[in-house]
DNA sequence: CCGTATCCCCTCCGATACTG
DNA sequence: CAGTATCGGAGGGGATACGG
């Protein structure tokens, strides 16, 4: 215990990374992201699921909080690009080693899920 | 797209992750759990912030999705522990990276925060 | 193509009070 | 001490329509 905060509890730093990924789309859109600079359009048919609206929520955000870059070329037919910045880059492999955990362990949960008839309480 | 999907998008397991963490307490309640067994009032204490009925909804969607295991006495003064099980015990290591990644860059994106004085558009 | 505004639902979460 | 019920606020997020 003492102060270590080995693992967050309190306002340890831990707090901070679970306010940044707390929410429905933000990991995914990391993750989106991961391969390089990607168009705005592009992420919404990659992603599947999320609207624009939401999207650029979340980019503005992850902009914001230094993560992400956001390059737009005055053209024609209006081009805008996401990228991750060097920082928003380095959150890329905790992320990495939540899906290995997913791929590993997700099964054992779905199954958990579904084997679950407790409901106790009676 | 074949099932690749070597960074989760669509309907890959990562997302079953995303949705088990994605919210304001569980990463944290895990946390607490991580040393070993705690009673629920210990947990409220520890954790800081959390009210008793968001901490019961957590620990029971936490058990319903097989990580977390409840244990009561009957005693006089009821007592209650939660422990994590053995498939709980496997996202500590997740949870531990990003842990790592928020001491290591937490100033970092603090910063860009405070830098943030850009609010492009007008 | 990109972004924003609006409307609306729905879930999360906190405060309080009450039961075992 | 542990848990539930209830109320209520706040905000995330989806659908749609409109502007640059």
């Amino acid at each position: 215990m003492s102060g270590s905060c080995d693992f967050f509890l309190a306002d340890c730093p831990g707090r901070l990374a679970v306010e940044l990924i707390a929410d429905k789309w933000t990991v995914v859109v990391l993750a989106g992201l991961s391969a390089g600079p990607v168009r705005h359009g592009e992420l919404v048919e990659l992603i599947g699921g999320i609207s624009r609206k939401v999207l650029t929520q979340t980019l503005r955000r992850l902009e914001s909080h230094g993560l992400v870059r956001r390059q737009a070329y005055a053209e024609a037919p209006p081009r805008v690009e996401y990228e991750l910045t060097p920082l928003g880059a380095t959150l890329i492999e905790p992320i990495h080693v939540l899906t290995e955990w997913a791929r590993e362990h997700g099964d054992a949960v779905l199954d958990a899920v579904s084997t679950q008839p407790v409901a106790r309480h009676g």
